[in-house]
DNA sequence: CGTAGTGTTGAGTAAGATCAACTGGTGTGG
DNA sequence: CCACACCAGTTGATCTTACTCAACACTACG
């Protein structure tokens, strides 16, 4: 069967990432009701102060989270990748405190959040696969408050770059150290906390640098160590082993 | 009964907050085993990369998660407060990705990692409880990543000063609009990502515009609307009414 | 073939960092 | 009781990072 049959595979396949499933239970995702829809690159899944009864699994394509100040200004803080959950959240809060917003076109299955509940109240183990991967959400966001607040100009872009090398490595979407990331600069630049000018200039002096090479959107990294060392990337933050302190239960 | 027999009468009061509790689902967690801990100014609960069986509950006194990056910069990633869980993400992940320091001398509630992890399992309300309790704290970091991404000194140190105004509000714990803040400008600078220089000038900056008032280290708020909106704050991200949403269960 | 979006580069500016000095409170030991 | 050290807060002067404004190049697309 192919994954365009299963799209809910990819969802086990980031869940079990993180936490163990048995056959039993990655079937009992899969089973979860769900209908997929294409969306073009732009469109909002979630909308801030917004309520909504479903729940999205990106399936492909890019996404991100944002908030916007008062002023105007938008902030990413978070961008997802195919078999991520768009809006867990929701399945809990009432009211959504950021938007979700395409950032290419894209799959999602959109789920029913009274579906979603009663998996989770009768399944320990995707409960505790889902407070895992909302844990890991988390630390991802910590990890960020550090990267803005802490770190240089190009020490956060190429953090950013080293974050996505090893998120979609593992989720099997790139080879290693060469992907294309599908943002425009000025959306980079919403991510890290810079103008779209000084995004340009940190990634031109890491390519100056030696330490990337970009071609379009393609990044590759020719010299991984050196790439890490620069951005004071550690994944420890991404809880990439499967976690066994639930496992008592 | 007083609460210093009731220390964790704290937690569910910080719990009920945002999720319903019956009396019962309060009781059980009252019934948690545990001891308390007089900790001092500078404890570390938990550290970065470590493992620990243990979950601690703030019951007095204030705290912070922290991080590091390589070049030995730190970034405050939360402030705690009581009735705030200190480390309820070591229930379900092996290895902490941040550490957990006492801002002023306190005590904790010690509970055993089993102990919380058999009566989520047990008892559904509790579970919710938590997972709304997890998720707002991911609100809260959000927020902070677009404080510290976009806005500047002054803006940020006022969005700061009116979290912790709502928080302390909300928990019971400080009169409207005016509290103790038990935090060093260098403290605050970490976790706003400013020098402590700058911290100092920007709260005289919000003095001289008649936005706050300060005496030692207690902050009051003359004109609270104004301040809000020099922070561009809006409390919706702390999603403090009762969350309805997991009821359907 | 024009237009719009993205990327690139240069020049001037401003927010915040850095460095350094000094204040006042607090605690400690002689 | 005083001398001293230490820490937090405050202020000034200078420097640097990143922002702003502006122009131009390249590509995709209608």
């Amino acid at each position: 069967m192919k994954i365009a049959d299963q799209p809910l595979e990819l969802l086990v396949r980031s869940l079990r990432l993180r936490a163990p499933l048995s056959d039993s239970d990655a079937d009992a995702i899969r089973a979860l009701p769900h209908n997929i829809k294409l969306l073009e690159a732009g469109t909002y899944t979630v909308r801030e102060a917004d309520s909504t009864p479903v729940c999205g699994v990106l399936i492909s394509g890019f996404a991100y989270r944002q908030k916007t100040s008062s002023d105007g200004d938008r902030q990413i803080v978070s961008v997802l990748i195919p078999g991520d959950a768009l809006d867990l959240q929701n399945i809990f809060l009432d009211v959504s405190d950021h938007s979700v917003q395409m950032l290419t076109r894209g799959e999602v299955a959109v789920l029913q959040r009274a579906d979603v509940q009663a998996l989770i109240r009768d399944n320990a183990a995707v409960a505790r696969a889902m407070m895992v991967n909302i844990l890991t959400e988390a630390s991802i966001l910590r990890e960020w408050v550090l990267n803005v607040g802490q770190r240089s100009g190009k020490e956060r872009a190429a953090h950013l770059l080293c974050e996505f090398a090893i998120r979609l490595k593992a989720a099997g979407l790139a080879d290693q150290y060469a992907y294309e990331l599908p943002m425009t600069q000025e959306q980079i630049g919403d991510a890290l906390g810079l103008t779209p000018v000084h995004v340009n200039r940190m990634l031109k002096a890491l390519q100056a640098d030696g330490l990337i090479t970009r071609t379009k959107r393609v990044v590759q990294f020719p010299n991984w160590e050196a790439m890490r060392n620069v951005a004071g990337f550690n994944e420890r933050y991404l809880h990439l082993e499967v976690q066994r302190n639930g496992m008592s239960l």
